[in-house]
DNA sequence: CCGAATCTCTAGTAGAATAGTAGAGATTTA
DNA sequence: TAAATCTCTACTATTCTACTAGAGATTCGG
């Protein structure tokens, strides 16, 4: 029941990526240095972002990662299910045995409620949440 | 995102002795053959749920564990959290540094939510469930 | 078209966690 | 007392996590 660093690593690089909200695109080096991420490993998260289909990349000088598609279509449990796979109270191996059990509704249970929140938080949410935030904090500063 | 096999094996320790519901002890290899689960495993899970108040034990021939509580004061939360230590969601390492970041607040949603089942459910709905389950397929055999 | 910047691919690795196993010791009851 | 049972300590194979290293492929500016 808790979330890889691998996974928490993937979701900051695209809040990142939201953040800038820019077609051109942004390098490695400086994700990595924005949200304080081991640039070696970030390197293999954005392979699999790109293989999911959630960025698209360029080589070269000026080269880097982009936001395949805008960042009201990409959810948290998209990025998720990514990089660590599917939640595994959802696919147990107890179910067919029997299936005399409480267990596999409780996790179904368990998944519908996750899901309620990481499957319809997008990344365009978590950026404007973040913002309102920081409105307030200045504000109350500001008083 | 998941749930280890030893917080599944001592749900259903507990939710086999919540279906007993006897005050007379119920012998581990009895247990762990009910629930299928390697017995030598399962003491040392029992142990941790009796330090953490939810079984008790008795010594000898005739001994066996038995519900240090009432089978609804005792939630599936409980168990999980005594098994596998509280969710890593809620007490992350990146909190702290900046804080200017929205996933602090993310984690404490995805709690509540998962929380709304599992410290919700005690294992006395999850014996009653199951029962009614069990009394529906009858029936529909019966048709 | 050269070369520097950048992404990409393969491989390895130290340390922790997971899912157990083994066996002697403590307690209770018949 | 003897047998049954829980309890405690220790060990271990395998897998997972969170990285690191380094060579290769691609792009673009000049």
């Amino acid at each position: 029941m808790d979330i890889s660093v691998k996974g928490e690593y993937a979701l900051r690089a695209v809040f990142e990526l939201s953040c800038q909200n820019s077609p051109e695109p942004i390098k490695i080096a400086k994700i990595a240095e924005g949200q304080k991420i081991p640039q070696k490993f970030l390197e293999m998260i954005l392979v699999q972002l790109k293989q999911g289909g959630y960025l698209g990349s360029r080589r070269g000088a000026d080269g880097g990662y982009y936001l395949a598609r805008s960042s009201d279509e990409i959810t948290v449990g998209d990025i998720l299910r990514q990089i660590d796979g599917p939640f595994r109270s959802s696919r147990r191996p107890f179910q067919d045995e029997s299936s005399d059990s409480p267990f596999p509704e409780l996790w179904e249970r368990v998944d519908r409620a996750l899901s309620c929140v990481i499957d319809r938080t997008t990344f365009a949410d978590l950026v404007e949440r973040w913002k309102q935030k920081r409105a307030k904090r200045v504000l109350t500063w500001e008083i």
